[in-house]
DNA sequence: CAGAAATGTAAGCCCTCACTTACGGTAAGT
DNA sequence: ACTTACCGTAAGTGAGGGCTTACATTTCTG
């Protein structure tokens, strides 16, 4: 298992918290814009049928997943997101994907005698 | 209300629901646990902090989103990653990160103004 | 300096969802 | 056939989180 650890035994890894940030879709929505251009909060929250304090939330678990940076730009703050927010996700699925193709050959090289097979 | 069903971008795509499945700890768990060998439910159930229903509850999810394939044998039901159910997701963040990438780029090259931007 | 504009935070509501126990159904063993 | 084992589903409960309104703070503008 070179994964850490999914379960609840130890603190957030990087990957988890972009995992569960980006689960909800008015955040996935907010990242999508991101992707286009940096913006302050008015204008995400214009082009979201939530109300602009929902948006500054969803900025602060972006943030905290960072996945997404921002900067005061006088009175606005202008968010963008952050270029490798997003390296931990796609290492942590690149490691699955290979994992899961590995299981794959070993099951088909050899079908048997695994640990949950029969154990009689 | 506040918009009951999620979906500012269109019908639930498969990346979204694979986002959703991957975001709760306990289905991480069993993907990775899936990602070393294929194994059945009570197996699985034995290795988590949770009740067997609970898990077979987490792979109809994660079968729903195209996560895992199941294959019965027996009395027993054996599971396994699908190994292109990661695909969506993958192309999905590709996608963004790419889109973040050029983003960036036109950011530094930029020359007119964006309707937020402050004229100076 | 007063007013407006833009944002972050606090308090509270409500709905989703992960979990448990209880039950019904199918396949293997004796 | 009866019993045992394994599994999926139904019903109900509790905690987490997303949303809103109200307020405090900072900065630009006239």
């Amino acid at each position: 298992m070179a994964y850490g650890n999914s379960d609840h035994t130890g603190t957030a890894h990087p990957y988890a918290t972009a995992l569960e940030a980006l689960a909800d879709p008015t955040r996935r929505a907010i990242v999508e814009r991101l992707s286009a251009a940096p913006a302050p909060v008015g204008v995400l929250a214009a082009g979201l049928p939530v109300s602009r304090p929902a948006v500054s939330q969803h900025l602060k678990v972006l943030g905290a997943a960072g996945l997404v940076i921002s900067e005061p730009r006088g009175a606005r703050r202008i968010y963008r997101l952050a270029p490798k927010g997003l390296a931990p996700l796609r290492d942590y699925l690149d490691t699955l994907w290979d994992d899961a193709l590995a299981a794959f050959a070993a099951e088909a090289h050899r079908a048997s005698a695994s640990d949950w097979k029969d154990s009689s």
